[in-house]
DNA sequence: CAACTTCTTGACCGTGCGTCACTTTTTAAC
DNA sequence: GTTAAAAAGTGACGCACGGTCAAGAAGTTG
């Protein structure tokens, strides 16, 4: 029977998804140790034996769970860099998505940074692997597209020996590192940083103002532009605020 | 008898200090895995009983490593912030600090991040975590005491609202964030990273010329800067290569 | 309905962390 | 040197958790 075949499938698919749901919630509410495949099992009202049916090992979950993370960051900077205005605007809505993403997907931000511990890592199956690598290299790409676009159009000019892949390192580990560091170090406040988003921005406009891309913009300028931004570009997306914090 | 009370304590400090160097070996060589407390019993030729005389669990141990390891991070940064030359070049020589600590070191910056995950940071005791915490505030302060040195001189002006430790963060999650991506994305090259530590050391200086601080620098003089430092300052230092790689 | 395939189950195993009652060594007192 | 008390060392044990697998249930097919 066809349509009851389907319907096995689509009832282990959902509890697939069901699975990832539940795992990823645990794991933002109670952390990683908690998530256990007993528990995982009891939340799902299944065998633990059936979750191995779905994926080989515990740190495959968590894999999978960052391959969603990294698709939905890679569908954030997909609008960004197809958002109108010149490049350094479309660069400026890359640093918008970043935010959005590390302000209304934690989840999403922490497993992609759990998964990149080797001791989880290297339980994984290469496949999977190869997946998430593969869409990091399309984010990489993506924004590496706007640096070469910037050049171009001749409002940019690298150092030698810098790729545009480089260049954007620059601002993607500046932002990667401070959310990272404001996510896993809890008094940052104590340090002296009061607005981590805010010094973010700043200093990706630094960076980028660095380089000599043009066109220049004032602080306020680009202030205003970021949040014009962030509630035309991504309209769909829960606004950010000035002085947003998590 | 005082001599052997003496030569007791000293005979467990030693073992502390060789399990430590064990731990950190096994770590480096083989991954955290296979850093288990019977390995490392059996590596000491002790009882496992005797390591928790050392440390109360397993993560303390790494913890105790990061402290090490943050350690030698102030010590360089202490040189580097007290190296002759204007402001400018201190925070150059901070630079250099840290290629050094990425490259000579890496033990260390591998075992600074894995304390960093809420999995091991959770299971330790709040002492050694203050202790850490407590050290990054002095690396913090140190960097940040070069941008405050700028303004006082002049040579720097920050945006309204950016603290010189936010700005110090610009730098230090560039750094870190490029470093980090580095070492746990194995394939780099492949998404157009060629050289990861000159992308961070032109990153570093574009940041730095956006936030237009005094003097200006061409790269070629940037470059060689970077290289005299690394040779008359940290003398003590294995050299820095250009092209250097991991 | 029977034969076959696929999925589910949970008892079971191994591993590795951490404990603790017991032994050995060290220290202190006389 | 002897002895008692304190400190340090030991490894068998308990336990939690990841992962397996043989047996049974559910679904599919002819």
């Amino acid at each position: 029977m066809q349509a009851s075949k389907t319907k096995k499938k689509r009832e282990i698919e959902h509890r697939e998804s069901r699975l990832l749901e539940t795992a990823g919630s645990i794991l933002m509410n109670e952390g990683l140790n908690d998530l256990t495949m007993e528990r995982l099992a009891d939340e799902l009202a299944t065998a633990k034996g059936t979750i191995y049916n779905h994926f080989p090992n515990r740190e495959e979950i968590l894999l999978a769970l960052a391959v969603k993370a990294i698709n939905k960051r890679l569908e954030l900077f997909d609008i960004a860099s197809t958002s109108p205005g010149n490049p350094k605007q479309r660069i400026l809505a890359v640093n918008v998505a970043c935010e959005i993403y590390v302000v209304h997907y934690p989840q999403y931000f922490i497993v992609e940074n759990i998964v990149r511990h080797a001791a989880i890592w290297d339980r994984c199956s290469e496949e999977r692997r190869n997946l998430l690598r593969s869409e990091e290299g399309r984010c990489m790409a993506l924004v590496a597209g706007i640096v070469r676009a910037a050049i171009a159009s001749g409002d940019l000019k690298l150092p030698t020996g810098i790729s545009p892949e480089e260049m954007a390192l620059s601002l993607w580990s500046l932002t990667y590192g401070s959310y990272l560091l404001n996510v896993t170090s809890p008094s940052l406040k104590d340090i002296g940083i009061n607005d981590i988003y805010r010094a973010v921005r700043v200093g990706c406009l630094k960076t980028v103002d660095g380089y000599q891309w043009k066109p220049e913009w004032t602080d306020d300028q680009h202030t205003r532009l970021f949040f014009e931004i962030s509630k035309t570009v991504f309209a769909d997306e829960p606004p950010l605020m000035v002085g947003d914090e998590v």
